[in-house]
DNA sequence: GTGCGAGTAC
């Protein structure tokens, strides 16, 4: 170009339209300016020609410089589908998710029509905000001018049903794409996973390598955050396989994800393997690990990857401190808990619900539900776990009317209450020895609408075997099972300590002596089984 | 132009 200009060779607005997409290709955003300061240098007559305002719109959208695409986007006499597009992408891209779907509405209103580009933003933009009834919308828009057949558009179709939580919408989406790429399948695993539907996630993962589809970094992330939510050991594994086998680069977050799934499986040792092949860690990685100390109690592990951390120049954030107030609050390391709650009140990091959820846990853990009752109050904004919370510190000390006050108290601030809030409510009552308050609050639960599940039935098994009721508790593990509710080893614990108090208070027969040496000697599975056949002969006693 | 990772309550 300074070669044309040097030989007087005129320089045409397609010169520059072409010199600007060059710039917009390689985000070359100096040399971009520079071009955009020759057009001015050329006066009026170029800086005007809507064909070069309108590639000036968009190299600057597209390097995110915000103001500078903005003030020239307004400018524009004409605004064609391509500038609304770039403005668009760029609200999108910087989080104005409002802003983008405004655009899309304006665009219409303006008489352009949104082509299959401005679509996906505008979808991932209803995705983000979980408006789905714009994001309706907007598929109807999309089937009434034809863009369904485009995988851009149905990719994005499929992931925005997935995040404003209609995974049936998604499915259907992706059950009618005639041709699917590997972001189509990943946005369909994705929306499993992020609807709690990991089996599903497993499944479709499953039929992306029947169908021979080639997996890429995120079909595997996907399914290693199912695995893991799944405690699936041999999913997880053949995930981290694949990713290996298919030489996949270990980035940040794939590399997280694998950690991530050691963490929850417990296989810290991998966990940590895997850490230290990391080339680049962020801040999430060094996270995982750390809550893979605390969660696996290697709390000094943990607390020791947190200076290791600091000399990396990394800043502790919410989630580094919410790991470490859940180490504290595990061990009752009060002294640990008040270093991480000064610090998050000196960094600003008490605010985070999360954070502040862990600081009440904390106190309360360590004995001192004062404090944790003082934080809670200052609180303004309590949303559901906090209130379940401070409801598990006061039952957990066997405060029960304490719990209740606070439990019709998140009603009347409109917090519903939670299988949670209810299982610390029955709880509370258990502790105290209100036995018949805790079957009311069962059956008031189930009249509310919300089901009991495997941690209610324990609750009430456990505290019934503990406070002498050995034939209600093993009345409710009969129950439990009659909801279809599989019991776990703890409920079968208390379900076979009951059967135990039950043949020493009644000196009885044989029957039970012999029955629970048997059950002694029993695997876990068969235990229900044969509880569930004392079941019978407890209805003989006296 | 579309898809990905972490922390709190029973």
């Amino acid at each position: 170009m300074t070669k044309m200009e040097h030989e007087n060779l005129q320089i045409g607005p397609e010169i520059y339209g072409e010199l600007l997409q060059g710039c917009v290709y390689e985000r070359a955003l100096y040399t971009g300016q520079q071009i955009h300061a020759r057009i001015l240098k050329h006066g009026d007559f170029f800086s005007r020609n809507d064909y070069i305002a309108t590639k000036l719109v968009v190299f600057y959208a597209k390097c995110d410089v915000l103001d500078a695409a903005n003030s020239l986007f307004f400018r524009l006499r004409v605004k064609n589908v391509f500038s609304w597009a770039a403005i668009i992408g760029l609200n999108c891209r910087m989080g104005s998710c409002e802003e983008a779907i405004m655009g899309f509405v304006e665009m219409q209103e303006n008489g352009v029509s949104p082509d299959n580009f401005v679509v996906p933003n505008v979808l991932k933009a209803c995705g983000a905000l979980g408006w789905i009834g714009f994001g309706r919308v907007v598929h109807g828009y999309v089937m009434k001018v034809g863009f369904d057949g485009c995988v851009f558009v149905a990719s994005s179709l499929i992931d925005m049903y997935g995040k404003c939580g209609v995974l049936d919408e998604a499915r259907k989406v992706f059950d009618g794409m005639i041709v699917r790429n590997a972001v189509a399948w990943n946005s369909m695993t994705v929306g499993y996973v992020q609807n709690g539907l990991n089996e599903g996630a497993i499944g479709v993962f499953y039929d992306m390598r029947v169908e021979g589809v080639e997996l890429t970094r995120i079909s595997v992330t996907s399914l290693l955050s199912a695995s893991a939510n799944l405690d699936a050991l041999e999913e997880g594994k053949q995930g981290h396989a694949v990713a290996v086998i298919s030489g996949m680069e270990l980035d940040n977050v794939l590399g997280s994800s694998i950690i991530n799934f050691y963490s929850k499986v417990g296989l810290i040792a991998e966990a940590e393997l895997v850490f230290s092949r990391m080339i680049e860690k962020d801040i999430v990685t060094w996270n995982l690990l750390i809550s893979c100390y605390v969660r696996n109690g290697q709390i000094h592990k943990a607390l020791n990857m947190c200076h290791l951390m600091r000399s990396e120049l990394l800043k502790f954030d919410c989630v580094t401190l919410a790991s470490i107030l859940a180490a504290a609050a595990d061990t009752r390391y009060i002294k640990l808990g008040k270093e991480a709650h000064c610090y998050c009140i000196r960094n600003n990091l008490d605010c985070d619900v999360v954070v502040a959820s862990s600081i009440l846990d904390m106190y309360a853990n360590c004995r001192r539900i004062d404090d944790a009752r003082r934080i809670f109050n200052s609180i303004s904004h309590k949303d559901i776990v906090m209130w379940n919370t401070i409801l598990a510190a006061y039952a957990d000390l066997g405060l029960s009317g304490e719990t209740l006050r606070l439990f019709y108290q998140m009603q009347l601030e409109g917090i519903s209450p939670n299988v949670i809030s209810w299982n610390s409510v029955i709880l509370g009552f258990l502790r105290n020895g209100r036995v018949n308050e805790a079957k009311d609050m069962l059956t008031q639960m189930q009249s509310s609408g919300v089901q009991p599940n495997i941690v209610t039935w324990t609750t009430l098994i456990t505290g019934l075997s503990q406070k002498g009721y050995g034939d209600e508790a093993i009345l409710f593990f009969q129950k439990m099972q009659e909801a279809g509710i599989k019991p776990g080893a703890p409920s079968i614990t208390s379900a076979l300590s009951a059967c135990t108090d039950l043949v020493s208070k009644h000196h009885q027969n044989f029957i039970y002596e012999n029955a629970i040496y048997e059950i002694a000697f029993t695997e876990p599975e068969s235990l229900p089984g044969i509880i569930n056949h004392l079941l019978k002969d407890v209805d003989l006693l006296p």
